[in-house]
DNA sequence: CATGGGTCGTGACACTTGCG
DNA sequence: CGCAAGTGTCACGACCCATG
């Protein structure tokens, strides 16, 4: 047999084998991840069983909590369980059992978890320093003051209805005048915060001004917090796709959950610097309430209340296990047609039985949910994703929710119209909504028709509009009538033959009073068919005058050629990009 | 009110280059 | 060698987005 030709069996032979060995690899893996529903149910009845075992030591713990917290009427968290999950997983956060009986502190030294990145944030003022009658009595003057505006009356009365529910769902309770409060807690014991009003997406967001009334300046923060991103389904997608293969057909999909009231949730140590006052428009008065959770702007809430759902999250993750995330209490199930049901399902459940219920309503395990259960189609921090081409080619398409679309289009038709860039909300706001649908959800589509519209902020008070200004605007009113633009991501395994690209620039004086700019390029192709160890391209030119000339005038121009030579990759060889 | 992420422009500073 | 101009890097603040 010639050399060349058993060379070649060789290595028909390997390739063979190869294939083989990853087939059974993929059907294996497909085979177990079919068996992961069963799989969980058996291992939540074992955590069933502990719950129930733990359950006496739960209601003993709780009897320890303080009034505050006995008294609110959520449902109590399963303490014993919650510590004993804690060991189990040797979660660092060591504190969390505690603070779920006793209450966090809301301001203070708030002490490090160790969940989320170390940075410290220190305090610039001390409770201590701080005369609460004297602050208690300015509260009281300001919220008189406000509530003899007309202009506020639709706005207080807005906030006072949102208070009464939240009193009605006894997460707050009412206090009264600021004489009951000295007589609760001791005169000057006691430290408020102003209730106001803050618009989202049409509703009226109650916040507690915790800047202003120092409790913030008073807090000391040791670490940062760091959350969820939307590109979280995509992981998800791909830790699926990956060992499956792209052979297999499986749908994808997602379920997200809500816990209500989330900040609310975690009690306080501190319940006399929580309570908050308002306006009460019908008896006339300011009217003090108190919490047994967070309020809306303390810095210590955002950091506790989310120790708290990464703990939820990470715990149903490793011992059920499901693939799932939070945005804050926005808890996110992301799995397999195959898997998902019984991944929201159980998360639910395990929720339940630590305590925490989710918005949506609960069904005994086993019985149907109202409802879809999971859809191929969701969104998640504001983009919607669509999975519904990723059975059958491995497809997902990411965009901006198509509401937001008309909006802008709305703004830009506007603009033209008047030919004025002086508008209501300002330049800022088209560019940061533009930003927002093109540049984060659709990779950043029409980057370049972006810069008029950034020259032209910093060009006010300028009323004209620029031909690049009504080109752009132009060219966005038409990739937004259609609907905000979306970004597919494959999750092919065997089409991502990837290219190595060098490219450079120099730019030099030749003498004689003439300058010469040189692009260059080295691409090398690993997968190419036609050669064993892959093949490399070389390019390199001077820049011709003509395009010198086009260039911006500056005395150096290394910047712009090194972007041509950029280009030029893509120009040259078109074929190898495909 | 708070957190995180992003973009841009600004100013301070360091370094490189051209010139005398 | 010093000076001036150009360029790059960094922190910062403004605005936007998401969320509570």
């Amino acid at each position: 047999m010639p050399d060349q030709e058993r060379k070649a069996t060789h290595e028909w032979r390997r390739e063979k084998v190869r294939s083989e060995l990853e087939c059974m690899r993929q059907s294996q893996i497909f085979r177990r991840l079919k068996d992961v529903p069963a799989q969980r149910e058996l291992r939540f009845s074992e955590i069933q069983k502990v719950s129930s075992l733990l359950e006496v030591w739960s209601s003993r713990l709780l009897c320890l909590s303080p009034q505050h917290v006995k008294v609110c009427s959520l449902p109590k968290p399963h303490v014993a369980l919650i510590d004993a999950i804690c060991h189990a997983i040797e979660w660092p956060d060591t504190l969390l059992t505690e603070q779920l009986i006793l209450g966090a502190p809301a301001v203070g030294d708030i002490p490090d978890s160790g969940i989320f990145r170390k940075e410290d944030v220190p305090s610039s003022q001390t409770l201590e320093s701080l005369d609460n009658c004297e602050w208690n009595a300015k509260l009281m003057a300001s919220i008189e003051a406000e509530a003899r505006r007309p202009d506020k009356a639709t706005v207080l009365a807005r906030l006072w209805e949102k208070t009464q529910a939240e009193v009605e769902k006894g997460i707050a309770f009412p206090i009264g005048s600021s004489q009951a409060m000295n007589k609760r807690v001791g005169e000057g014991a006691w430290r408020a915060m102003r209730t106001f009003g803050v618009e989202q997406n049409g509703k009226l967001r109650p916040c507690d001004n915790a800047k202003a009334f120092l409790h913030n300046a008073c807090t000391f923060m040791h670490e940062c917090l760091t959350s969820e991103t939307a590109d979280f389904l995509l992981r998800a997608a791909a830790i699926f796709a990956g060992p499956v293969g792209d052979e297999s057909k499986f749908s994808f999909g997602i379920r997200t959950e809500d816990l209500e009231s989330a900040y609310r949730r975690f009690p306080v140590s501190q319940p006399h610097l929580t309570c908050f006052a308002q306006w009460d428009p019908v008896a006339k008065r300011v009217a003090f309430f108190g919490l047994h959770g967070f309020n809306f702007g303390l810095v210590a809430a955002v950091v506790t209340f989310n120790r708290l759902a990464q703990l939820l999250n990470r715990c149903a993750v490793r011992l059920i296990p499901i693939v799932s995330s939070h945005y804050f209490d926005d808890f996110c199930v992301a799995e397999p047609g195959f898997a998902g049901k019984s991944g929201q399902h159980l998360l639910c459940h395990f929720m339940k039985l630590l305590g925490f219920v989710f918005q949506s309503d609960l069904v005994p395990v086993g019985e149907k949910r109202k409802g879809a259960l999971w859809a191929m189609r969701n969104s998640f921090l504001g983009l919607s994703f669509d999975f519904s081409d990723f059975s059958d080619n491995r497809i997902a398409i990411c965009k901006a929710s198509d509401e937001k679309a008309p909006q802008i289009v709305g703004k830009i038709e506007l603009i033209l119209s008047t030919n004025s860039l002086v508008m209501p909300g300002g330049l800022s706001k088209l560019i940061g909504k533009l930003q927002f649908v093109l540049s984060w959800s659709a990779g950043r589509y029409g980057r370049a028709a972006m810069q008029p519209l950034y020259a032209a902020q910093s060009l006010l008070p300028s009323s004209h509009l620029s031909p690049e200004d009504i080109a752009a605007l132009q060219f966005f009113l038409q990739i937004l009538s259609r609907g905000c633009p979306p970004k597919v991501f494959s999750f092919k395994q065997n089409s991502g033959a990837s290219l190595l690209v060098w490219s450079d620039a120099s730019w030099g004086d030749l003498g004689e009073n003439t300058t010469q700019g040189g692009l260059g390029f080295v691409i090398f192709d690993a997968e190419d068919s036609a050669s064993e160890c892959g093949r490399g391209y070389y390019s390199d030119t001077l820049s011709s005058h003509e395009m010198l000339e086009a260039f911006v005038v500056k005395s150096q121009y290394i910047g712009q050629l090194e972007l041509l030579a950029a280009i030029a990759v893509y120009y040259s060889l078109p074929l190898l990009f495909r």
